[in-house]
Parts: C-alpha cells; sequence; structure tokens
DNA sequence: CTCCTCATGTAAACAATGTCAACATCCGCC
DNA sequence: GGCGGATGTTGACATTGTTTACATGAGGAG
C-alpha cells in the first residue's frame, strides 16, 4: 500500500512529491509565490519535514532548476536528433518554445540568487546542458565561435523578452512564426 | 548644512536619500539584500519612514528602475546622437555594456516581480525607452522588423549570458573584443 | 507674531516566513 | 523480537514587510 487513507507517519516519497508539487505551484505562482509552508501543507506534511530533504528553501530550488536543465538537455537532444539536417534551426526554435512553455521554470534555471551563493550543483547541471548544446552545433568553437555565441544570444534574448512581454504580439500573428521569422534573420 | 550633527526630526528630502542609498546597495548586494530596514538604517531613519514615499517595497523597487530606465534612455541616445554613422553598432555595444556597468539594477529592469504586479509605472518606462530605441534604428519596423527584433534578442540576451556568467572569457580575452566581435558576426 | 494644520517621522505591534532544536514514530536489519 | 537511524511533528526564534497610533515641526492664515 502506497498511500493509505489515514496519512501515515512516514509519507513514503517525500522530496519526489515535493519536487513535483513545487513545480507545480512555481509556475502558477512564480518563484515568490512559493512558500516552504505553502508547500509541506499542498503535499500534506509539516512545515519542517522538507528540512529533512533539502537543506534549504535555495537548495529545494536549486533541485527544481537542475531537473529544468536535464529536461532542457533531453529536449534539445531530442529535436538535434530528430532534425539531423538543420539541427541549428530546430534547436532554436526548441530552445525558445521550451522557455515559453515552462516560463517560470526558465527563468529559475538563470536566477541570480541560485548562483549567487555557490550551488555548484546548478553550475554544473548548466554546464552540462550547454556543454551538448555545444557539441550538437558542431565541433569546432575555435573558427566559428563568435557565429555559435551570437546565435546563442540571439535565440536566449528572443526567449527573455518574449516571456518578458517585451516583444508584443500583432493581431492574428503567430508565436511560431514570430520566432522562425526572428530566428531565420541573421 | 545639508545633514546637521543632530538628526533633524525631518529628514528633509528622505526619498530622493532613499533611492540614492537603495540603489548603492542594490549594486553591492543584490536585489535581495536590499531590505526596507537596512535601507532605512542607512539612511539614518526609522523602519516605517520610507513608507510616507512609497506605498511598498515593491514601489520602491519600481521607483528605482524606473530611474535605470531613464539613464538607459540617456546613455542610448547619447551614443547614437554621437556616432551617426552607424548608430546601430554603437548602439548595442552601450546596451551591453550598460548591463555590464548596472547589473542588478539591469536585472532588476527586467525582473518578473515587479511586472507581475500592474506596476504600470515600470511599463510606461521601459515602452518610453525601447520607443525611443526604436525611433532611433530607424523608421520601419514594417519591412525591417524581424531584423530589428532580431538584433535587439541578440544584444539582450548577450548581455543577460554575460551577466549571468554563462559565457566565459578565454585567457587573455578582452571584454568589449568579445561583445563586438558577437555583435558584428551576422 | 501666533496658532493650527498637515506632511513627515517614530514607536510598538502583527502576521508571515525560513529555520532550528527537541521529541515522536516507524522501517528495516541483527 | 528488539534496536537504531531515517523520517516526520511540534513548538519556538529571529527577521521581514507592513500597519496603527502617536510625536514633531515647517509653513500658511489670521
Amino acid at each position: 500500500m502506497s498511500t493509505s487513507a489515514n496519512s501515515p507517519y512516514h509519507h513514503g516519497n517525500l522530496r519526489q512529491a515535493l519536487l513535483e508539487a513545487a513545480l507545480i505551484i512555481l509556475e502558477k505562482e512564480g518563484e515568490t509565490g512559493l512558500g516552504l509552508r505553502d508547500l509541506a501543507r499542498a503535499v500534506g506534511v509539516s512545515a519542517a519535514a522538507p528540512y529533512r530533504h533539502f537543506d534549504s528553501r535555495a537548495a529545494l530550488l536549486e533541485a527544481l532548476a537542475v531537473t529544468g536543465f536535464q529536461r532542457f538537455s533531453a529536449a534539445m537532444e531530442a529535436v538535434a536528433a530528430g532534425n539531423p539536417a538543420d539541427p541549428m534551426a530546430a534547436m532554436g526554435k526548441t530552445y525558445v518554445l521550451f522557455a515559453l512553455g515552462n516560463a517560470n521554470l526558465f527563468r529559475l534555471m538563470f536566477s541570480p540568487q541560485l548562483k549567487k551563493d555557490g550551488r555548484p550543483g546548478l553550475r554544473m547541471a548548466a554546464d552540462v546542458a550547454f556543454d551538448t548544446l555545444r557539441h550538437v552545433v558542431g565541433g569546432d568553437m575555435q573558427t566559428g565561435r563568435a557565429r555559435a555565441l551570437a546565435a546563442w544570444a540571439k535565440v536566449h534574448g528572443l526567449s527573455i523578452l518574449l516571456l518578458d512581454g517585451q516583444i508584443a504580439l500583432r493581431a492574428g500573428e503567430d508565436t511560431e512564426a514570430l520566432i522562425a521569422e526572428i530566428i531565420g534573420s541573421l
């Protein structure tokens, strides 16, 4: 029996439940709205229980961001494998769509808060993600480095500007079309 | 006499003093480190005093971000006026250098927190800044819209990636040179 | 000049939050 | 069968943003 009707003293698999509930709250309420007490209540556990699995709220956030980077990497590899002809364009589109589809998670991944205090796990996950990205893009970061960085900057900037609502859609304009158009324009 | 030895009951010009001290603390400690009580203490005033000039901490942050956008606009117009030949490149470089020179202020300007709750003042200041930017870039947003947005995205993304330390400098590499190189690569 | 008003500042309190220490419960291994 | 450590609970503490009631004094009305 996993979760019996009367709440058992031991949750069985907290940590995972915390992370899942945290992800939902994060996307719905934003990083600020994700309080440890609310989270604990949502999972049906006391306020101090999360501390058995995460050293602090920042550690919880870090774990969340790490899963975000893993998911991000997976999406990137998948789309690159699916479009062997022109992986760059496909990856750029996926990059932006990932940001739009996981807005608050994406913001958390690049949160200055988290990297302010050490957080080596986050740094590692980010490095892994971008290393695979670099690897897929093509081997020579020597010669085409500036071009690769420019492409990355453009895609990342587009993601954030769209996320912040800074780039407004025109009447009857399609988001994906706009993304493709901007990415396409060198 | 500006600040007399015995602190007068009325500060004279709080609000301005608050904003200036807040800007210093912001750049030194980050947005999280900017607490209302610390700020009040830094200015030599009680913890509740700021509420006579700002409805909430968010309002204080908003005012700070607004000044940031004004300063940003001024820098942009100045550099555009100074380089009539090729304003685009000069503005791009200034854009990135502004972000690097006012890291936490720049982050605050694009903080999702602030725009989450109305904050029409911030929205207005941002629109004004980007309108002048659009105006300088060139009239036809109709035809060259995608190109303009792509340039904006590239510059903005480069700013954030550099800010977050995501783009690492190589040994003996100059920041400005890297910026110019990336901006130059279409 | 005097007085009175209102903007500005203070003090004390409240609710909420992250966090910790002391205690309770129970899973799994000898 | 019993014991130990992992896991969860309770209660408390410090800190923060914020509000309410009160204090101060600058500056105009008479």
